[in-house]
RNA sequence: CGCGGAGUGGAGCAGUUGGUAGCUCGUUGGGCUCAUAACCCAAAGGUCGUAAGUUCGAGUCUUGCCUCCGCAACCA
């Protein structure tokens, strides 16, 4: 592996919502950590970011809000940006792919290949809504499937019965868009015939890349069994790059044609004289960041594009992450199922490298992953406060007591303290052999343990009992115990960059170079060091609670937010109306039922007299809450006992999606008796 | 029978070419007191989803079955 340089690309996130802790996990965060380390050793690296802002999604949510697209991409482009800028994750570029540059460059890519005759062009027919003036894509028409007869089976698939639809086989088909019934229309596309490079696919992955991740390599050779077929990379559509070609008027690229050609026209932004070194030279290693979900587009389809266009290099690598859950459901931005960056950022302010590292050291690197704010608040004060933050701090103490803040002279080295500074350059190997591998999992948890042989080189040479007989020992123990607090500041800055400048800076070490790590001169005798700061604060229960209680109010909301009104009843005649006697009256007394669980007898002054109802409502409302209150109830429905009890009419309330009860009653206070019409 | 990934001690995960099952947290016991009741040591705890097969020997290979996740709308 002798690369002189190496581009790095994460997914381009796409423009209709905020960046979430999956994002995170599977794709930033992880990248971020390769290029700080690549950087770190000096190596020449561009870490290649922005959003993806076509695509259909884009339109219907602007639609929704009644605003443009341009809107919608405008407003979470610069959300996304801030929040990546304030994590700490760091691109060379941050660009869109509504940019000029990347408009032109898009266009260019699909005219190279349209002249070079690497499309093919197909004539299909496609439903059309008339009403919102668009084709359709599969998904977006619903109609009864043709086999269970369910009325809500999508152009794609039906979930009631799992099978695999086209939309033409919907019975009834309707806009998902506008509800009103498509017309079949003609329409033009080009398509990229993959099935022209499935061989060159598959010499280059199979036998080529044996090294992928098993997910990445298994999902290729699955698609490429299967065999490829033409993709088409246009759309009618009047978001996104036109078409470049004449007789193409209303079709622009496919979103997944421009968004990875968008990793070039960043590249071209950010150096617009000397971008094709990072693209097209044999020395430069190309790396792709994703999430599971991307792999075929980057491993088949962008391949396939860019040896189609020619004069490009291939990916050498694309480490794709599986999914992060949380607490237990799937992330989802359509359900705000989700720790969202933006707002961890405003809750925990000062915290990025606790959710960076509860990120990396769960990272669903082999399969999904569950995060909880259990974990993370474990994570925190059992690690990072515990393991890394504890350590620094007594080391740190331990020379401003001893030695006034400063280092001390390091004297002859004991066989232990050897046996130390090699343990601790066994695991400086295993650290980078595992960054190099991609597994940041395995290698934050080396980097722990380069703090922990920390912890332990003062547990067993106790410097608090030799102060009391032999100082200059006590000088070597702090100043090696030192050094390892300087070591620790350059190990941890791929990982936890904010911690570890606080840690160089504690120290007074400018500087921040892998080579150093796991040498024990990096600080020189006499350096001043800072009055030591807790690097890492517990998280309390209250907090961790809070977030859980966010995303308990979330779920609540879903629910309501997905409750449909019951179809209406059939109609019923006034004659029938009348019949019925609501009325208002006032309870007064109000006991639970004995060995019963839900019935409430209650007493109610109705004007008239007293009357008993029975209610099974003591699950919602306890007896004490209702005497006093003025219900609304039905007056004269028949007499029926309910646990011996006859109970005189029926107290009226809503029932909320979730089971609750809310008594019905005057908007303001009314004589007991009145009728309700 | 669509295609991939995954199912390992209480929890979260490793286990790279088949050879005594590891790590972190938690639990229990002990030590230390410099440190954010933090740190260090030790112990307990697993028939590796399930059934069968290949092998001297399988968590690791083959096959069937069960469960979860992804791909096919949105989406890492």
């Amino acid at each position: 592996m002798t690369f002189k340089r190496t581009t790095v690309t994460t997914a381009l996130p796409y423009a209709n919502g905020p960046v979430h802790i999956g994002h995170l996990a599977g794709v930033y965060v992880p990248a971020d950590i390769y290029v700080r380390y690549l950087r770190l050793k000096g190596d020449d690296v561009i870490f290649i970011g922005g959003s993806d802002e076509h695509g259909v999604p884009i339109t219907i949510k602007a639609r929704n809000e009644g605003v443009t697209p341009q809107d919608i991409v405008d407003r979470y482009h610069y959300l996304i940006k801030k929040s990546f800028e304030d994590f700490g994750i760091w691109f060379d570029i941050y660009s869109r792919t509504t940019s000029q540059i990347h408009r032109e460059t898009a266009s260019d890519f699909f005219r190279t290949l349209y002249e070079k005759g690497g499309f093919i062009e197909k004539t299909s027919e496609q439903y059309y809504d008339e009403e919102v003036k668009q084709f359709l894509a599969d998904r977006y028409i619903t109609g009864t499937c043709p086999h269970c007869k369910n009325e809500h089976a999508y152009g794609d698939q039906c979930e009631a019965c799992g099978t695999s639809l086209s939309p033409t086989d919907l019975i009834n088909p309707k806009s998902a868009l506008s509800g009103s019934t498509p017309v079949r229309r003609e329409t033009k596309h080009w398509y990229l015939p993959l099935d022209n490079y499935e061989a060159f696919l598959r010499q280059w992955i199979l036998e080529g890349h044996k090294e992928w991740k098993s997910n990445v390599y298994g999902q290729c050779k699955s698609w490429l069994d299967m065999g490829l077929q033409p993709r088409a990379v246009s759309r009618d559509l009047d978001w996104g790059i036109p078409v470049p070609v004449e007789g193409a008027e209303g079709k622009v690229l496919y979103v997944w044609f421009d968004a990875p050609i968008g990793y070039i026209s960043n590249t071209k932004e950010l150096l617009p004289d000397s971008w094709e070194i990072w693209w097209k030279d044999k020395d430069t290693r190309i790396i792709h960041f994703i999430g599971k979900d991307n792999i075929v587009f980057h491993c088949i389809v962008f391949p396939a594009m860019l040896k189609a266009h020619g004069g490009y290099q291939l990916p050498d690598n694309v480490p794709a992450n599986e999914f992060l859950n949380l607490e237990g459901d799937k992330i989802s931005t359509s359900r705000n199922w989700a720790v969202w960056l933006h707002e961890y950022l405003e809750d925990f302010p000062g915290k990025q490298d606790v959710l960076r590292y509860v990120l990396t050291a769960n990272a669903p690197e082999t399969k999904d992953n569950d995060f909880t704010w259990k974990d993370f608040q474990a994570r925190n004060n059992n690690e990072l406060v515990a393991i890394l933050g504890n350590f620094v701090h007594r080391a740190m103490v331990l020379t401003h007591k001893y030695f006034d803040g400063k280092v001390p002279p390091c004297g002859e080295l004991t066989d232990y303290d050897n046996r130390t500074v090699d343990e601790f350059i066994d695991i400086k190997k295993d650290l980078e052999k595992n960054l190099d591998q991609f597994r940041f999992r395995d290698a934050l948890k080396d980097a722990m343990s380069l703090a922990r042989i920390g912890n332990k080189y003062l547990a067993d040479t106790e410097p608090w009992k030799s102060a009391k007989t032999d100082m200059p020992r006590v000088a070597t123990i702090l100043n090696l115990s030192m050094q390892i607090v300087a070591n620790l500041g350059i190990a941890f800055e791929p990982f936890l960059p904010f911690s570890a400048a606080k840690i160089r800076d504690f120290v007074g070490l400018d500087s921040c170079i892998w080579a150093d790590l796991g040498k024990i001169t990096i600080l020189t005798k006499g350096q001043m060091l800072k009055t030591p700061e807790l690097l890492f604060e517990k998280i309390e229960d209250e907090t961790v609670h809070a977030q859980v209680q966010k995303l308990l109010d979330t779920k609540k909301a879903n629910e309501l937010k997905e409750m449909k009104a019951a179809p209406q009843k059939p109609d019923v005649s006034f004659e029938d109306f009348v019949k019925l006697d609501v009325r208002v009256g006032t309870v007064s007394e109000c006991v639970k039922v004995p060995q019963t669980d839900k019935l409430l007898q209650l007493t109610i002054n109705d004007g008239i007299n007293k009357r008993t109802i029975v209610s099974g409502i003591a699950q919602h409302f306890t007896p004490e809450s209702l005497i006093g209150k003025q219900v609304c109830f039905i007056a004269n429905l028949e007499p029926r006992k309910l646990k011996g009890i006859e109970s005189q009419g029926m107290i009226l309330s809503a029932e909320t999606p979730d089971g609750k009860l809310v008594l019905i009653h005057p908007g303001e206070k009314v004589p007991d008796g009145s009728a309700v019409k």
